[in-house]
DNA sequence: GATTACTGCAACTCTAGGGTTGCAGTAATC
DNA sequence: GATTACTGCAACCCTAGAGTTGCAGTAATC
């Protein structure tokens, strides 16, 4: 559904460890105790990043047998791309218009 | 010159005061205390949020007489926008040719 | 049914950083 | 030259959140 409230999942985005999360799943899905095995932290706080990531988007979840298997969702990360761009262009478009305001003089 | 981390950019852009400062930016330039004018934080605070935008090149400064006057850069905007468009392609990707391998089945 | 992986919850530590106050420095204005 | 805005620096408070340990719950496997 890509909820977005564009801050919260900025903020999602802006911590290291939670990009190795999604690195890691972006080659292959997988679980909280799979994470665990590749990561230098623990199960418990690569949970916590999961439920952060899940809370925005930016990944989501599926029973398989007894274990909760991960996956990336790029279709979240595209659309914050387009938010930002949307913004970077108005910003340039106001100050190209002030260029040629000052040019005018 | 939009050096680029990605991450601390990210980051920079997780925090609501922040986007409030680039906002204001975003329809005029204007100095540190001009800011502190038209936001409910002090003045210090504001200087500090300067310093992390200009220091991942969201922002630039120049004196104006006896002011600072910051002006927001759409450039590392679409810059970090791009970076996240490809990834998330690449990760869209992936997951598609796990979709036509599965359909092979 | 006992054992073996998983996940889930709770309490706790510790640091980063968002915000504050206070004061010193410096450039315009009168 | 005195006053009046600005900026800059330093010390401090306080909370959010990244990470930990420990244990209970639950679904496969033997």
């Amino acid at each position: 559904m890509t909820t977005n409230t564009l801050v919260p999942v900025l903020a999602a985005l802006g911590d290291e460890t939670r990009w190795s999360i999604l690195v890691a799943l972006g080659e292959s899905d997988a679980s909280a105790s799979a994470l665990a095995g590749m990561l230098p932290i623990t199960r418990q706080a690569i949970a916590k990043h999961l439920a952060v990531l899940q809370a925005v988007g930016l990944v989501a979840s599926a029973r398989r047998g007894r274990e909760l298997r991960y996956r990336v969702l790029g279709s979240q990360l595209s659309e914050t791309a387009r938010k930002l761009e949307q913004i970077g262009a108005d910003w340039d478009r106001r100050l190209v218009a002030i260029k040629r305001i000052a040019e005018e003089l």
